[in-house]
DNA sequence: ATATATTTTTAGATATGTCTAAAAATATAT
DNA sequence: ATATATTTTTAGACATATCTAAAAATATAT
């Protein structure tokens, strides 16, 4: 049985793996956990002891295929909550993170499932990302930064890397949600600043936005 | 901000005090808690430091206003959540306890309002035991057990006051259920055991179970 | 290639919640 | 009322998860 805190730990290191192919440094996981290199270690320690990851001195973590499917199963429990409190109970998008985050420590096997059945298998969740199955496998959509794109590309917005309350209402006031459709209008060569179309409103949008909202390509028909 | 345990703690003292005038002894609580007497001194020590309980060497605690407020609000979601469990899951009653022991510590006022809300603002339980609305009010039914009957008084089960799996179990099987029309045929007065007749179905019970059976009598039409 | 900077680990301290064993207070029985 | 039993508290130890400060290893710059 994994403590909340040892959950976190995997869930932070599998998030980290994501754009990591090498070990995971011990700095990265303390930021990420808001806590010191120290605690890091002690804890690579015990999940090492505990065949959750593969942990070398000075040479980064990495999951185990047991630790990955450990956390993938938290990640999965974590966006079925947030289905959840969006579509049963009408939260909206930016309101659910911080419950998510307590709620996917919940231990019930049926529990998840019956949740998943209840909200009628959904196969991402309301920021747009995937949801694992039961089994771990994640059905991942082939995603862009919006940044990459060349002028008059359209696109449909996928997700966000930045989930942030402070991003996340940016882009409520300016209407920008999943879904949307999203045109670059033209790029700025100096900031790298874009003037985008999302459904029928311009806006124009700097650089760290725009790496900052994942999209899929659509074609320009 | 309260740990786990102390809010396990609360709520074990809260259901303690509604059987216990005076102050509710460390080794009540300690068995309740599945821990040591001298565990729950410390813990007294440190919830009266926050002016949650009243506690005064060897002779027990009571809860403040305060102490009673954060408990019952505990047992507010407790509840609430069985009621999601129950008619939204489709779990079945007794398996529902031990996930909403888990759900109950989730922090967070207005997941409390929009589930209330979502179940239609539910005012019992499946056991048959009220809600507590948000400020701690409790609108509890005048319940009695069902040994405490005369032969042929009818009434109507409410709630159990032994609400372990197996007992649990034991009524599912005879399909005893919150709700059933429960009227007395006849007590043996050698050991107190009693026929009666639940529903369309008599059943033989012992005292013990008839002890653990809280009741509404209702007029015998 | 050596000095400097950065990252990571170790060692030891702290806070929470737990325990055992012994001491102190209270309750019960004759 | 005194002895005995029970309950409760105290004192000190232990495990988890954290921290700070110093040491060790690795990375970077000239």
């Amino acid at each position: 049985m994994l403590s909340l805190t040892e959950e976190n730990y995997l869930k932070a290191i599998f998030h980290l793996e994501q754009t990591q192919e090498k070990g995971v440094a011990t700095n990265a996981i303390a930021e990420k956990m808001n806590t010191k290199a120290s605690s890091v270690t002690d804890m690579m320690h015990k999940l090492s002891e505990k065949k959750l990851v593969v942990y070398k001195k000075y040479q980064g973590v990495k999951l185990t295929a047991e630790g990955t499917l450990k956390a993938t199963i938290i990640v999965r429990k974590h966006r079925l909550w947030e289905c959840f409190l969006v579509d049963k109970l009408s939260f909206s998008w930016d309101e659910v993170h911080d419950i998510a985050e307590q709620l996917e420590h919940i231990k019930s096997e049926a529990l998840v499932d019956k949740l998943d059945q209840f909200l009628g298998f959904p196969t991402t969740d309301p920021h747009g990302d995937p949801i694992p199955d039961k089994d771990g496998k994640i059905h991942a959509r082939k995603k862009v930064e919006l940044a990459a794109l060349k002028e008059n590309q359209k696109s449909v917005l996928l997700s966000v890397n930045d989930s942030s309350d402070a991003f996340l209402r940016y882009l409520d006031k300016k209407e920008i949600a999943i879904g949307s459709l999203v045109k670059v209008m033209a790029i700025e060569p100096f900031d790298n600043s874009m003037l985008v179309k999302i459904d029928s409103n311009e806006h124009l949008i700097t650089e760290e936005v725009a790496r900052n909202l994942l999209v899929k390509e659509i074609a320009n028909k």
